[in-house]
DNA sequence: GACTATACGGAGACAGTCTCCGGTTAGCAA
DNA sequence: TTGCTAACCGGAGACTGTCTCCGTATAGTC
């Protein structure tokens, strides 16, 4: 297996420690976010959140000024879990579409973490001021890395830029994340997608 | 030039006339409505709106229970617009590439009629609930129609249905409108769409 | 001119966001 | 241990937006 790293998340290291209650009420603080934006969606009461953790509002919004980042702090290890993804997506070597298929399916996996999450993903990807933009641009460069797999395959269709395909995949997601679609619904639109992306000669 | 007629806007007509006065509101709330909207998003305060009308907020809600009836009010004529935009893009027998592009376009710009909307839109295409879902279906037909041309022409990739492509330019509409983008970096998405839709073949 | 169905509109309940600051406590030093 | 202080807590409450209830006003009619 290929090492991970990513230049992104260096700024997780430098943060100085948390006296100790200030660490035990960040903690909480995340695991009730999670509970309730898996509840209620990414538009979840943050008062809630603080109540079910057991904290004050102060509280809550001292460790996170916005609701990003929250969002971003629940996201801890996302980054790694995308890379890593990104990086068995290609070592297998599988023919293009069935590489796409598989990295598409756990991109859009990602990025709907929980109900309302595809919006604010695709918000902060041209939003350089969101906490979550550095989280975008893992995400970026993990479908460069696979596009620059089935690239070198010579099956990507000239002219196709990867930002822009990360952007319809983002919208796919946006939409199914609206709708509520199961993966069946999901999956002919990431076919049109797929289509769009790779040489008609090389499609199987 | 094709009759344009719909059945879904047949629920128009009977509405019972309104008192002068009440009929005077309606049609002030729906102007600053459009104003607000405009200026503020699809997320714009309703009692703002109401204000800004110079009415109380109780006549605003009895007019309008729900936002969504508000945007319904105000896209009066979007539907005969949408339905001749999609004849007036099928009229001219244009290569089936150059009327999807055309089409895609005032698609979106249909969807995008003030920040937000695309998403109000689109999560509106599954909820029959929804006051705005008849539109919906208005727009569905619309697409329906055009892409019945580019089927006719022999150039649509099989297995297409109309029902993923309009899902999936509505995403890209989401998209665009939540990173605010400009034309030209939309064009590439639809781009990679119209490939995906069409037969290389075809592909001039 | 009077009557009544219809409509108005604002007070206020409710919910969510976010801040301010008096009180508390962890961590450290003596 | 004790005492000190920087760091932290948390809840009262200001603010904004949604939505309802109901006493008041008036358009339309006879």
């Amino acid at each position: 297996m290929v090492p991970v790293t990513s230049a992104t998340e260096a700024h997780d290291a430098p943060a100085k420690p948390l006296r100790a209650d200030a660490q035990r009420n960040y903690d909480k603080l995340v695991a009730a976010a999670r509970e309730v934006f898996a509840e209620r969606g990414a538009e979840g009461s943050l008062d809630e959140i603080a109540k079910r953790a057991g904290v004050g509002p102060g509280t809550l919004y001292r460790h996170f000024p916005t609701r990003d980042d929250l969002i971003d702090a629940l996201m801890r290890d996302w980054s790694a879990r995308v890379v890593a993804d990104s990086e068995a997506a290609v070592i297998d070597e599988l023919p293009a579409r069935e590489t796409l298929e598989k990295w598409f399916d756990v991109f859009i996996g990602h990025i709907t973490l929980h109900r309302g999450a595809a919006a604010k993903i695709t918000a902060a990807m041209d939003d350089p001021s969101s906490p979550i933009h550095g989280k975008c641009q893992v995400l970026s460069s993990a479908n460069d890395r696979v596009l620059d797999y089935v690239r070198q395959t010579g099956q990507l269709r000239p002219g196709v830029e990867t930002r822009d395909v990360m952007r319809l995949v983002s919208g796919v997601a946006n939409v199914a994340d609206a709708a509520g679609m199961p993966a069946d619904d999901v999956a002919p639109m990431l076919g049109i997608v797929i289509d769009g992306i790779l040489q008609d000669s090389a499609t199987s």
